[in-house]
RNA sequence: GAGAUUGUAGCUCAGUAGGUUAGAGCGUCGGAUUGUGGUUCCGAAGGUCGCGGGUUCGAGCCCCGUCUUUCUCCCCA
């Protein structure tokens, strides 16, 4: 008999922690329906043939992979045994874990595109696996939720994620955060602009740990993966920028030469003025050169949300991504949309104690008895105060009244009604007031009439 | 995937230079009032010292491996 542990990186979830995630997904999908986005759920499983060769080298590598059933090794030969296991893994296995909602829902748009009206808006809350080393914040199960519309480009898209995570974020009691914004055309630009076109991969991993590891460490970096002292010198504007909330004007001069760069500066400040337009008040919007994230699929806006103040990564992250079903064979639709972690929106709230109060409530009132006769007097009683609509139970066994006011203490139940013979004899119930200590005599409906007030 | 770090009762941790039966607080259970909780008092249960090897007369403590925790790099919610 070997000692139960979890598997690495995952967790449970009890009640009082249930309660809580229930709280922020609640107030999400809330959110998502009332921006007019319908509900979608995919299989845990894929094809690895889906997942793979979507989240670029490093991300093959953390999708979890299942091993294929049967004999999963029949069809190796000895000459795949020498070799490098990851060099066989298409033959024992077909299937894997999820890695984003984003990928299979690009499939299922796929897959449904002659049912689905466009633009197609869906979100979707399920857990996503990567075989990552865990840490603080990062875990190797987790939960997502995503909204996406596809089928337009409009940046009313765009405009509507910013309003929608100030209102997901505000009504969890989250204040003090930033939705920061860049355009991947701008980051195409400045390649353009410095003479390093094609190489904004590595321009955009280097500038995005700026704000980390400072100017030099950055430029450093870039002369080290091969760029010109010419096309480093021609960066110096960005740093003046990074610290600017909205600076298109500086953008235009300096980008001035590139096309794509002016477009995606015309994008970003539509995207501002629509959420002007929508009457958003206090706008915690910022642009942010230096936000790189998901390039392997963005081509448009790029949107990641930090909450200032608490030591985690981001706890939310999207942007437009022009043709990601065109790797199922589907060009030409435009997708935008957004994700929300809520594990470490769960240890944020919890880090700023945010949660509400009375969130651990979930019994309203429990009946506790002295005797077979008084609890089968109860359980009609029990019956009614559930008719009523109010979360009730008996205390099961027949125990002293001390243990059983020990439960309803513990679990933070508000309200005891004491059944013994004085109150099957009278028809008068005694109420007691968990908080206060008060007791009074009452009738099943007086105590009901009491409870739901 | 690379480097570092952690692992002793349900939880938080002690455990002295390797040496007899491994401790505390909290929690749990029982009792102090056979109809009154959150306070107090008394008592009890609970540990293959992550797991597997090794060194030693002797290992919770030293060595190796493995799993796990946390952190940095990488990448990301």
């Amino acid at each position: 008999m070997s000692k139960p542990s979890l598997a690495r990186g995952t967790r449970d979830f009890g009640p009082e922690q249930m309660v809580k995630r229930t709280f922020i997904f609640d107030t999400i999908r809330r959110t998502f329906q009332r921006f007019g986005f319908q509900p979608l759920e995919t299989p845990a499983i894929e094809n690895l043939s889906v997942l793979m060769g979507k989240y670029g080298e490093e991300g093959d590598q953390l999708l979890f992979k299942i091993l294929n059933s049967g004999d999963y090794a029949a069809k190796l030969t000895e000459a795949d045994w020498q070799q490098d296991a990851r060099q066989f893994t298409t033959k024992i296995s077909e299937k894997g874990l999820r890695y984003d909602l984003t990928v299979p829902f690009a499939r299922y748009v796929v897959m449904n595109r002659g049912t689905l009206s466009m633009p197609f808006k869906r979100y979707q809350l399920q857990p996503v696996w990567r075989a990552d080393r865990p840490q603080k914040g990062r875990y190797r199960e987790f939960y997502q939720c995503d909204a996406d519309v596809v089928g337009t480009s409009s940046l009313l898209c765009e405009a509507e994620i910013v309003m929608m995570l100030h209102g997901i974020l505000r009504e969890l009691g989250l204040t003090d955060f930033t939705v920061k914004i860049n355009n991947r055309k701008i980051l195409t630009g400045i390649a353009e602009v410095i003479g390093a076109q094609g190489q904004e991969g590595t321009l955009c991993v280097a500038i995005d740990k700026l704000d980390k590891i400072g100017k030099e460490k950055v430029l450093a970096e870039l002369i080290e993966r091969g760029f010109s002292p010419e096309s480093c010198a021609g960066l110096e504007p960005l740093f003046a920028l990074a610290s600017e909330q909205a600076p298109f004007a500086e953008l235009r001069s300096w980008l001035a030469t590139s096309d794509v760069a002016l477009k995606g500066i015309d994008e970003l400040e539509e995207v501002w003025q629509l959420v002007e337009g929508f009457g958003l008040e206090n706008p915690q919007m910022q642009f942010d050169v230096t936000l790189a994230r998901g390039l392997s699929y963005y081509t448009g806006a790029i949107f990641e949300v930090k909450v200032n103040n608490v030591q985690i990564g981001s706890i939310s992250g999207g942007g437009r991504y022009d043709n990601l079903t065109g790797t199922f064979g589907v060009p030409g639709l435009s997708g935008v949309g957004i994700s929300l972690g809520v594990d470490r929106i769960y240890d944020v709230l919890e880090e700023l104690s945010l949660f509400p109060d009375d969130q651990a409530i979930t019994t309203r009132v429990m009946l506790s008895h002295f005797d077979a006769a008084a609890a089968r007097y109860g359980l009609k009683v029990l019956h009614q105060l559930r008719q009523a609509g109010l979360n009730a139970e008996m205390y099961p066994d027949a125990v002293k009244l001390k243990k059983q006011l020990d439960y309803a203490d513990r679990k933070r139940i508000p309200y005891v009604v004491l059944i013994g013979s004085e109150e099957m004899q009278s028809g008068k119930l005694t109420l007691k007031n968990m908080q206060t200590g008060e007791q009074k005599s009452l009738t099943s409906e007086e105590i009901i009439a009491e409870l739901k007030r």
